[in-house]
DNA sequence: TTGACATATTCCCATAAAGGAATATATTGG
DNA sequence: CCAATATATTCCTTTATGGGAATATGTCAA
């Protein structure tokens, strides 16, 4: 078998670094055509098309033609699951640093 | 190019389902020997060796010998960034929730 | 219709993943 | 040293990735 797919899921398309900083570049502003993306990225736009797609697929954005443009927005509820696997462990992680802070403090 | 290494960053190495399961379960202790990661988990034990191997490299997991057994322990710091990531998203989606709810309230 | 603009798709390639099976390495007890 | 236990590594195969380059598709304006 070889590694899932990036369009399995939310995890895996958000693996890649160029998806992730188009995500965070949407997050900016409610809509934006390719072509911004492209030019505040400096990416190919083939290159931004097709990792549109991907995240388009996993629902992690959602698309709107107008004219020649295609709008592009952030879907945040597709990126919940992500977050809530991580707050589980920020949870955990908390707690660690509530006990390293008790024994720092009473050390000191 | 092909897609990034597993274990280039955290994002990468926690795309696969059975590693995100491996964390999981190792959050629930403080340490775990890869045989009861195995039997939990019902996976091949060349499997979770490998898993593990990837999460270590990444830093999502420490391990220690302990006679023939090899014991693995979450490193929570290493999740940080992936937490962070997400969490800007929840801000954003948090935002929108209460949008809706106003429109709704103003509705009502 | 034609041409310019905007985006999407296709083809090719080098790379690596994950599982299965087999085997290697490490550690302890006798 | 040998056998048994506990992990790690290697080899093989199937599959998909992401970039580059080229091209296709879609849309507007005149």
């Amino acid at each position: 078998m070889a590694r899932a797919a990036t369009t399995s899921d939310a995890f895996n398309a958000v693996a890649e670094p160029r998806r992730r900083e188009i995500l965070n570049f949407l997050a900016l502003d409610a809509e934006r055509a390719v072509g911004e993306i492209v030019e505040a990225l400096g990416m190919e736009q083939p290159s931004v098309s097709k990792h549109l797609r991907v995240l388009l697929e996993v629902g992690l954005v959602n698309s709107r033609r107008v004219g020649r443009k295609v709008l592009y927005r952030v879907n945040l509820q597709a990126i919940r699951p992500l977050w809530e696997w991580t707050a589980t462990f920020e949870k955990y992680w908390r707690h660690q640093l509530v006990k390293v802070k008790e024994r720092a403090e009473g050390e000191g």
